[in-house]
This record gives C-alpha cells, sequence and structure tokens, in this order.
DNA sequence: CTTGACCTTACATCTAAGTGTAAGGTGTAT
DNA sequence: ATACACCTTACACTTAGATGTAAGGTCAAG
C-alpha cells in the first residue's frame, strides 16, 4: 500500500490510523450517511481525500459535546445543499442548533465551575493527605 | 399526596416533573449509584429533598456536554468525599476533568464557529428563497 | 509465489442509558 | 368505600453507537 497522505487519497486505515477512530467506525458512518470516501479503487478499497478529513473533525468535534449522530448528520446535510437549495428552514435550524449550542456552553462553564470549586477545596485543604505523606518518608514537612 | 415542594422532602413525581425528567430515570440513576433519596416514608415512598434536585441538575449538565453517567458518578463521589478523605489522587483526577471539560470547550466553539459561517453563508445569499416567495403570493418584492 | 498486513461484505454481539410492562401497594377526594 | 393518580419492585425490551466474527480479496516484500 502507497504510504501517500498528503496526497488527495488516503484508505480507510491511513484516515483512521490519522484520526485515532477505528476503520469499523468510518465505515459505520457511511452506512449511517454521515461520510461516504470520495471514491474507491480498482480493487474496491474505500479512498478518502482532506475534505473528508475535516468532515470527521467535525463530526467528532459534535460528538465530544453530545450531539447525536443523527443530530450530525442532519447538520452535515445543510452544509451539503450548499448555496443552491431553498434556505427559509435551514436558516431556521441553525439558528436553533446554535440556541442549542449556546446552552451547552453554559452547562459547560457550570459543571467547570463546580469542579474547579471542588479543585479549590482541595488545594486548600492542608496541603498534603495522609497516604501521600506515608509515600514520601523522608522528606521533611516545611509548615507542621 | 401532600404537594409540598419549598419543604425538603418531595416525591419522586414531583422531583421529575420539576426537573422535566421520568420518574423511571430517577430509579435508574438510584440503581446506578447516582441519585439516592434523602429517605423514604413511612410507606416506603423515595422522599427527595433540595440538595437532591441540585445534584440532579449537575448530572443533567454534566451529561448535556457528552459525559457518561459513570463518569459523573465519579465525580458526585469526589464531592461526596468530602474534606475528609485523601485528597493525592481526587485532585489529580479533578484536574484531568478539568483538561477534557477545556478540550470540550474548545469542540464547541468549533462546531460554533462551523454553523455560524454557515448561517451567515444563507443569509448572505439573496434574501430570500423561492419556495418562501410562493408562499407569500401578495407581496411585491422590495429591491428587485 | 507465498506470507502478512491490509481491505471487502454481511451479520451477530455489546454497552450505555433508558423505557415498557406486569403485578401490586398508597392516599385522598367524592 | 371506591375510584383514581401515584408509588413500589422486578424483569424484559429498545436505541444508539459502535465492535467482533467469518469468509474472503489485494498488494508490497522477501
Amino acid at each position: 500500500m502507497k504510504t501517500e497522505s498528503a496526497n488527495g487519497s488516503m484508505t480507510i486505515g491511513q484516515v483512521a490510523g490519522a484520526m485515532g477512530v477505528a476503520a469499523t467506525t468510518l465505515r459505520y458512518y457511511e452506512r449511517e450517511g454521515l461520510l461516504s470516501p470520495s471514491g474507491r479503487s480498482r480493487a474496491g478499497y474505500r479512498l478518502y481525500d482532506d475534505r473528508t478529513v475535516e468532515r470527521l473533525r467535525f463530526i467528532r468535534s459534535a460528538q465530544a459535546i453530545g450531539f447525536a449522530l443523527d443530530d450530525i448528520r442532519r447538520l452535515l446535510e445543510l452544509d451539503d445543499v450548499g448555496s443552491s437549495a431553498c434556505r427559509s428552514n435551514v436558516q431556521l435550524l441553525l439558528e436553533r442548533r446554535l440556541a442549542e449550542i449556546d446552552r451547552k456552553l453554559s452547562d459547560l462553564k457550570y459543571v467547570r465551575s463546580m469542579l474547579a470549586r471542588a479543585l479549590n477545596r482541595c488545594r486548600a485543604s492542608a496541603g498534603e493527605c495522609a497516604v501521600l505523606r506515608e509515600l514520601r518518608p523522608a522528606k521533611k514537612r516545611s509548615r507542621s
């Protein structure tokens, strides 16, 4: 197998390796209509180009923040229709999604502040815990 | 059933109604060790107080931004040990989680910018689409 | 010209997070 | 005292998002 990846055609394994996902996952995404290879080799191997990689990055990011593949597919379809199709409901859907993202953003900030508060309480309390002291026998404690 | 909810004891249905989750989901969370009722009535009904509601809010927020219940349980456990337990690994875990949240934050910003860009393209393109014009027959278009 | 890493399809299985169902107890309003 | 909304447990089922398995084709290297 040619190990070219800067070019516009990489195999499923190369994409998978580059993006840290399983090749089977890419086939799964294809079945679900999220990500098609740009073409096939004579032997039937899937061939991907750089646009596909970008698309995959979007999918994984959207997934990481809690979007279902089904939602993500719809978002990608919006992008796919390009400038040619009707826009009235597209706009509406995008606006709803942005609002949803902003809700997630505030959830994220809420959870973050909870954890940060816990971490502060943790750091504030007495410097070291008993177990940790046990593990470092020779070091004398600086402040009683 | 007494319909008191400002007090420190509400039934599962009241909590569920207030938070917009199914009562069965609360029982499920209990089985999974995320959320216990503060007590039981003589008849065996679960009774929840305001702290439980706060906890539920955290669970739902964390879930919304893509954390698994399993992770959330661990985070809640950190909080539960309070100031009494050993802290060495707790601190480490909190720091890792905060880093993860910050990663999610950048994913969120990335996806948000993609959608916002799409929305802008959408708004910029020709004002109205054909279907929308069809639907409003009597209104003359202001800028040909 | 065969070995071994990679690819193909099709189908079965797994996990997380619920949801549904059955069979029964509770509490209060009429 | 009975209807009705709500609660209980226990267990089966569902859905999303993969993962694993079987049976085979492809290709560069030795």
